[in-house]
DNA sequence: TCTGAAAGTCACGAAGG
DNA sequence: CCTTCGTGACTTTCAGA
């Protein structure tokens, strides 16, 4: 009984409204998803179970207020590898740096381009030391003066 | 060494654990958070009610895999006016497009970085079509070949 | 894959120290 | 700001269509 219509592994529309509620509201209860979505609670319930364990659900988090834990200042980093040979394992060298945020590997000028929270200016330095000796990187950063919006919720 | 928090505003330990549990796991249960952080359900429901009306819990969302929904294309885009004595308002020029995730105002070569997610190339084009034409800029695009990791939990 | 019901768990506010 | 307590709501499972 699957849709093929949009491609393979698509999902249905109501698998895709399930998503788009939470990832409206990540914290949105059994009961108000089965309303919103026009099922019982039970047939949303177990499609929630499997978009978990199909992947299409990879998580929920809340969104904390980088000033009020400390974390005033975010900023881009993009990497340039010193010795182009090298082998190309930049992302297993860093993950361990709790700063930074998200690694996309890019297409472009650089080869990596990372998005970093932390205290200060100091402790931007000093996360620019950490990187360039953990990946023997060159890096350019781009220090964010605002966030008019982030995370927006996709249009699914 | 001296605590990261300590000035007007700052978070004690016990809100700070909520955080971080919840920045971890957004749907995790009042009772389960009670047992982490070693106080009654009551207490950290309140905790939690009153982080949200302070600010420090903006909000809950889920995780979801781009691919599956259809979206498996993203991509930086960097901002520069074309008219550098235009007034600066690109956020609000710019937030009908679904497709840009966040808006970031920058220091460096660029005014902006934008994160979007189109479904192809011609999702894409079309996308930079419309940010040119709204926002009068310039863009410099940035296309993401895989992500090793993102929007991982700050470490609070 | 859906529904409806049963049973256990949880959310949430009240009252009080 | 904390605790305990009570009620209503919610989650989760299961049998059956």
């Amino acid at each position: 009984m699957s849709e093929r219509n949009t491609g393979p592994g698509a999902l249905e529309a109501t698998d895709r409204a399930i998503l788009r509620e939470l990832a409206r509201d990540g914290r949105c209860s059994f009961t108000e998803l089965a309303e919103r979505v026009g099922l019982s609670v039970s047939a949303v319930h177990q499609r929630v179970r499997r978009l978990e364990q199909r992947g299409a659900l990879q998580g929920y988090t809340a969104k904390v207020d980088g000033e009020q834990i400390g974390l005033p200042l975010t900023a881009f980093i993009s990497l340039t590898p010193i010795d182009p040979a090298a082998p190309d394992d930049y992302p297993q060298r860093l993950q361990h740096l709790p700063e930074i945020e998200s690694c996309y590997s890019v297409a472009g000028d650089e080869s990596y381009i990372l998005q970093v929270r932390v205290a200060s200016p100091l402790g931007l330095e000093d996360l620019l030391r950490q990187i360039r000796e953990a990946a023997k990187v060159s890096t350019r950063t781009t220090v964010v003066l605002s966030t008019p919006f982030e995370n927006r919720p996709p249009a699914i």
